[in-house]
DNA sequence: GTCTATAGGACGATAGAC
DNA sequence: GTCTATCGTCCTATAGAC
């Protein structure tokens, strides 16, 4: 891997880890072995490197997302699938997590794929929900949008109360609950 | 106001707005109008006055939630003036926007405030759609626990979404869509 | 109880050798 | 392209005067 490449992969785990406030050039060059010549060889700064972390790591998650939101399967099954997915809940978001960091949020530039990419997600879940009630396995009533919404706020809220209790069950009660009030009423099962 | 007050009050605004890795002592002294003799007087560091002010914050939050909570109204126009009520959602959430700081996660003694917290908050509306189960406002198939989880969790998902896209609105589309997928069936309104 | 002075190290960035 | 040296500032904490 090129030391380029290093400096990404490194920010990326910092900046998932500790956000962009709490990671200083300084422990990505040690953690990616390198000089300090390097990163401003390849980058502009901090916030220049960053900007490729982030840009990668929401490419990487909706790449993901769109594995199980375009796999096989009914509207509803497919947004179980999507809330069940396997996740290092106890980790956090690697995308929504830099929402709570003052600096990404106050540059128009480290806050863009951030927006955009849980953008992208709810646009998604909006088109399946949509897609579900006219097949009738939701209710006529709802509103994809609103619904879409909900559901990535779960997600996102779910890892907050994981990392509050130290436990991903919090995460997985919080799924549960939504899945059993998205539930189709024809059905039973769980 | 007594100096370790302002301290205290100090600490609060920094920690809601820049989380603890991104508040220096030296902005809270400045903020306070004191020295840094006075907060090594009063306490013992920056973990100690943050302790503190997450305390005093935790609790003030708990106080917030009780009153809407043990407000009027039926079980579901309770858990609707929870979420409905006003919020700085820009800001994000004071208690929940600590669980993404490495250094309140790490700490059993800066979690355990945010911890409680929000459990708490969980057994309140726990408590309440049990409340509403029994009355026959929301189906009895419905999990309790897992709801209350559900509905805690879109909360602090929808700060996540508002920050993201940097407005309010976000936060209210994921209300709305959790709103009208908890809507008593027999209800039509909005 | 509050102040200023100071410590020793980390911060983000630049310079210049190789 | 990568390195080390250095800059000026900020970090958290301690010392000691008042």
């Amino acid at each position: 891997m090129s030391t380029r490449e290093r400096l990404v992969e490194s920010a990326r785990d910092l900046l998932w880890e500790r956000g962009y406030v709490g990671t200083s050039p300084k422990a990505i060059l040690e953690r990616a072995g390198a000089g300090q010549g390097s990163m401003y060889h390849h980058f502009t700064g901090k916030s220049d490197l960053a900007l490729a972390a982030i840009t990668r790591t929401a490419e990487e998650m909706r790449a993901a997302a769109a594995a199980v939101l375009h796999g096989p399967g009914t509207p509803y099954a497919r947004v179980t699938a999507y809330l069940r997915r396997e996740r290092d809940v106890l980790r956090g978001c690697p995308v929504g997590r830099l929402t709570m960091d003052p600096e990404v949020i106050a540059s128009e530039e480290l806050r863009a794929p951030v927006d955009e990419t849980l953008d992208w997600l709810r646009a998604e879940l909006a088109a399946l929900v949509e897609e579900g009630k006219e097949q009738g396995e939701f209710a006529s009533s709802l509103d994809a949008e609103e619904v879409a919404a909900a559901i990535v706020a779960t997600v996102q809220g779910g890892y907050v109360l994981a990392r509050a209790s130290g436990s991903p069950a919090a995460f997985d009660t919080g799924v549960r609950g939504l899945l059993s009030l998205l539930r189709p009423a024809d059905r039973g099962d769980t």
